[in-house]
DNA sequence: TTTTAAAATGACTGATTAGTCAGTTATTTT
DNA sequence: AAAATAACTGACTAATCAGTCATTTTAAAA
């Protein structure tokens, strides 16, 4: 990585924790550039307006944790194999990554991010549409359709990290593997599977 | 309701609306003023900060809500019941005020909102809590604890009201069962308890 | 070494903002 | 009806902010 990235990358992330503490607003650039170090006018020749920047920032991380999620998924045979490595790298990196995952869930919705840049985001999901379906043809399941399937995932998944995060607990199979047991009890999905 | 707590009431929904579409910083309280009828001084009269006017909101909408969800939920008896209850309730209230809810899940978790504003939110969980205690022990669940159980049902309960949302369905009482059921069947809940 | 190009600087600007307050209007009390 | 109180007004202020640009510093090329 040459020195010009580094730097973008140190700014991205002294960004990141600024808006999760004071948020978009009420983060000056000034600021930002003085805690990256630099002076106001360079933060500019690295993102041209705050926007940008923010916007940047949500696809560097979505992008980060999306590979991780995907790295390796196919080298499973089992629909229940890779659901369980979807949940589990989705979790631990919530707890290993709290201030992005805080981004996350605090801009997701946000008006600064552009459609542009949620779309982007939706993509990634598609993998993950395809296996319920997959799910849903072969156990001949009574259910409205994969995108159900996949929120009531999510939600659980996402959830079960958010209990790791209220109690403060560190990561913990034994703990986490029984929500997603519990939910693969209820769509009867198997070892076999 | 007397003319003043009309008024008050009347720049809540006007501020909530604006809150939800460019942010806090990101909405001038000049233009609450205008949009709600009255001058800028008057909007101070109501609300002594902008800050003390957004935790207003929260709270007044949390409070709303949980009252309805609440209302009448000691008349069941059975817990898969009262569970059905909760979960019907806060999935329509949804869909009937997508303004609040989305105001709900913007402002939760942000820096404007008080830690007083957020203990007050947190007592509303209490008798949900006591209700997954109570299924734990007589069903003799292994499972972590009753937070963990009350995160999975929270979180698939708020993913269905989502794909009401991403689907623009009408609220349809077959669906929203579906996910409810396998709820209960993953923690062997009948229509007994 | 000298020249050229790239990167960084920070004082500055034009615009915007939350909240104030002296004065005005509406309402209630006497 | 007059006096007293309460509610409302909006121009104003002191502060803040995103982004600019003329100048300086650093790095690369000749």
């Amino acid at each position: 990585m040459d020195k010009k990235e580094m730097k973008r990358k140190h700014i991205i992330e002294v960004a990141l924790k600024l808006f999760i503490k004071t948020g978009f607003h009420g983060t000056p650039t000034s600021l930002i550039a003085q805690e990256s170090g630099i002076a106001t006018g360079t933060l500019f020749n690295y993102f041209k307006t705050k926007n940008i920047l923010i916007n940047e920032i949500f696809k560097e991380i979505q992008k980060e944790r999306n590979e991780l999620i995907l790295k390796d998924i196919d080298k499973e045979k089992r629909n229940k194999r890779k659901l369980k490595k979807v949940w589990e790298t989705t979790i631990i990196w919530g707890i290993k990554n709290p201030e992005k995952r805080k981004f996350l869930e605090y801009f997701r919705n946000s008006y600064h991010i552009t459609n542009e840049t949620k779309a982007e985001v939706y993509k990634n999901y598609k993998y993950l549409l395809e296996i319920f379906e997959e799910i849903i043809n072969s156990k001949k399941l009574i259910v409205t359709d994969e995108l159900m399937l996949l929120l009531n995932f999510m939600g659980t998944c996402i959830f079960t990290g958010k209990y790791f995060e209220v109690s403060e607990l560190d990561y913990d199979t034994k703990i986490s593997t029984e929500p997603f047991e519990r939910f693969c009890k209820s769509i009867e999905l198997t070892d076999e599977d």
